[in-house]
DNA sequence: GTCTATAAGCCGATAGAC
DNA sequence: GTCTATCGGCTTATAGAC
């Protein structure tokens, strides 16, 4: 039950939806004001600019983004490898769906690509690296040797194929990632005094 | 020694600069006629709108950018897994230049991730195919037993490389990305009757 | 094939009222 | 905090002359 919106959190939401399906550059200030049901003097009160706007859409999908990964790692059964092959299954079902776009992070990243100090970049690499931070400490409970190292060659894979299902609109590509994924994990070699009880 | 361009050939390189350095949204068919130093009528005289421009800027990008892969791959010594690295460690050096800004297919296709069918979207799929089979042939000739998929496992290494290394603005992930690369062309399968003769 | 000039509309952002 | 109305600038694309 989604809980009841004040305006700026109605105005958040429809910038979202408009600029995850269309771009930041492809949605105009008066978009968003008309699909949130504000005027743009309302939408200019809580925000300062669109920059500001675009800045708080990407903060407003930190979070449940984050969540929504360690969800589907922590429902899958197996161990390690088989937990974050679950997270590039569910990738892939979420990319059958007609209205996915690829990733909202990283198709903002590109498209302000020339404006490295812009906040909504910002707030970007610091998303990824908060997932990366996330998945290094599940592996270093797992025992590996080189957590850090490990999880940074599982998010290349991961954000490869968020680019290759977008460049070829084809869901499989996650499935192959989490293939290569299992594979490197399969290989990564574990602490000898490892504490192997979990998942193991 | 750049052999001179006519009209078309200096608009499509003055958009090219400006496509790739700034993004397609943020780039005016003003910019680009000043830049290639003709006036609008003349731009539109050689192309019908900017659309096709953009697919001209990705066209022309594509042989070469093919070429320069294949060429830092023969160059390189040692067995097909560092020969691999090599392009990885090739990118790696290209990301640390100050106007570097990740790969102009990848960024177009997310910048116009809402019109699946835009030319230029197309020819960016064509590109990443392309790659990719290339790769899959020196994988075959290399012995691998199922050289498709260890080529889209490389692709989508390298596709991440170039993702991750834009958000955090860290050639550093091109390495990370090779030496990933590098283990699982290691741990893949080789046909029996291989003929190892090259690079073995 | 290239020039000058301009159409026609959308953009982000703002003003003043209540 | 929300409304109506609008500014100045920039956008893609086109018209007519040579």
């Amino acid at each position: 039950m989604p809980k009841p919106l004040n305006t700026r959190g109605k105005i958040v939401q429809a910038a979202s939806k408009l600029f995850y399906s269309e771009g930041i550059g492809r949605v105009s200030m008066d978009a968003v004001a008309e699909k949130a049901g504000v005027t743009k003097r309302t939408l200019y009160y809580h925000f300062d600019s669109k920059d500001d706007l675009v800045a708080a859409y990407l903060d407003a999908r930190d979070q449940p983004n984050l969540k929504q990964m360690a969800g589907w790692f922590a429902a899958a059964g197996g161990g390690p490898d088989e937990k974050v092959a679950a997270i590039f299954e569910a990738l892939a079902r979420s990319a059958r769906h007609p209205k996915w776009k690829g990733c909202g992070f990283l198709r903002t990243t590109a498209e302000l690509a020339a404006l490295p100090g812009h906040p909504a970049v910002k707030i970007g690499a610091r998303h990824k690296a908060a997932f990366a931070g996330w998945l290094a400490g599940e592996m270093e409970s797992a025992g590996f040797e080189a957590p850090a190292a490990l999880s940074r060659q599982i998010l290349l894979l991961l954000d490869g194929a968020f680019s290759a299902s977008l460049v070829h609109r084809e869901a499989s590509w996650f499935e192959e990632a989490g293939a290569a994924a299992r594979a490197l994990i399969r290989a990564h070699p574990r602490r000898p005094e490892a504490s192997a009880a979990v998942g193991a």
